[in-house]
DNA sequence: TGGTCTAACCTGTATATACAACCTGACAGG
DNA sequence: CCTGTCAGGTTGTATATACAGGTTAGACCA
């Protein structure tokens, strides 16, 4: 408990908590080995390695001769990557928009209680939100998010920005566990997504981390004729292969 | 092209050749830094980055005190993770079976061909396979694998050995990618899995890469009503949470 | 025989130092 | 005005050295 953590760790953990408090912007330049060894009374060595380990981690990006500078968010980590479907439209250059069906303050019960790990009754907000993709349905959200965790969520505007966006704002998001699986719709979803009867659903179920515990509990429902999730799996340690390649499976596979 | 890569990298490779070929088996020990010292001509630090980072990618397990030891299988990349349903059964205490549908020589043509990014006519071998857990059958695989990959892959008996199992047993797998769709399946696929009509499929398109280009390809079908796939997302440099909360949400899910 | 202690080996971290390669901006010369 | 050179800062790698702490096997003693 009361470890010491090793002065590189430190260090470590000293950048990443300037990056999510705002205080490093993204491609916002990070103290130099040579400034750490002077601010922080640390060897070079020891900067370095701090600094390699946020750049293999993706939290930083370095560039021999010019300097290390905070990593955009496209790259900070897989994690977002899945994460927040208006950038992943934004990506197809189409246009995002977004229905609010509910926002409102409930108390945890059954499934939400036990997923989010809290007391029966404990604060919750519940959200239902339809996405569009160029005016198409093409996800139903519904989460369940802490109170705790973000009292200003019922003020927020989902229609011009998404829950996933206001979260990462909120705290950076640092664990996700999800489960997918193709299911037939009830009446209310296919009617939200506007889907043929007999058409079936991909359902995701997705729960977020935050400062080591759950805060937020989602459940997506998206079309299976019209929606599909693609991953891209590299051993750490490795480059991945151009992404012309991943292009065209998708291309090949509409 | 002839750049000259530095030595910790050098150290890297060769274990990893060593680990991929088998002459180092899982939980066998690797040298330690000052064996790869002497042998290496190089000086500890720079064994220590080596054996350091292969730890860091799951290549090889470190214990202060005793050694360093090569990991097994289990714990050695989330891309097998994913990948091998028979361990996946397994880890249930399901007994997996599986039967031959098909096992032919093809030429690659269309979309194979082009998933796997080769000329038409190509050689590829051709794998159809019904996956049971407990005598239900849960996944139906439709593979191609370049013949010039893995030329013995028709004396396989692939009702002994996945071929997942069996690839990775010819060479590493680098990198994977994967679509996941909902789908409602055809005639055939539906009579595979024994499933009603009006159930959908999750359908999984995964492509692999081997030494740096695509060696197989394949689509998973399952039953919408009896398989679904889970993931957990950690950024990098981050222990994740216990798995008993995992656990609690997959029960919870069901 | 049984318990303890120590020596040898291992990883983990930290420092000081060195050289190479890269990038940028300033500056001098045309 | 343009261009080439150079100085200074930056990352990338490599070495030698040191100490702390974990693990094990065998020596040693009661």
């Amino acid at each position: 408990m009361n470890a010491v953590k090793p002065r590189y760790q430190q260090l470590k953990d000293l950048i990443i908590q300037r990056i999510s408090t705002g205080e490093l912007q993204p491609s916002d330049r990070v103290p130099s080995e040579n400034e750490l060894v002077e601010a922080m009374s640390v060897s070079r060595m020891t900067a370095n390695r701090a600094l390699r380990e946020l750049n293999d981690e993706g939290y930083v990006k370095r560039i021999a001769g010019r300097g290390t500078f905070v990593s955009d968010f496209r790259s900070q980590s897989h994690l977002l990557e899945v994460q927040n479907i208006a950038d992943e439209i934004a990506g197809r250059g189409h246009n995002h928009s977004c229905t609010v069906i509910r926002q409102s303050r409930q108390h945890a019960r059954g499934e939400v209680a036990q997923a989010l790990h809290v007391e029966q009754g404990t604060d919750v907000f519940h959200l239902q939100l339809v996405h569009h993709e160029n005016a198409t349905p093409i996800q139903v959200e519904d989460r369940h998010v802490l109170a705790s965790f973000a009292p200003d969520c019922l003020e927020q505007d989902f229609e011009a920005v998404t829950p996933s966006a206001y979260l990462t704002s909120v705290a950076p998001l640092q664990e996700a566990e999800q489960i997918v699986r193709a299911a037939m719709p009830n009446g209310a979803i296919r009617q939200q997504l506007s889907i043929d009867e007999g058409e079936p659903v991909l359902v995701v179920i997705r729960r977020t981390w935050s400062q080591g515990r759950p805060v937020t509990f989602a459940r997506l429902h998206h079309p299976g004729s019209r929606y599909e999730m693609a991953g891209h799996y590299t051993p750490p340690g490795r480059q991945r292969s151009t992404s012309a390649d991943v292009v065209q499976l998708e291309q090949l596979e509409q």
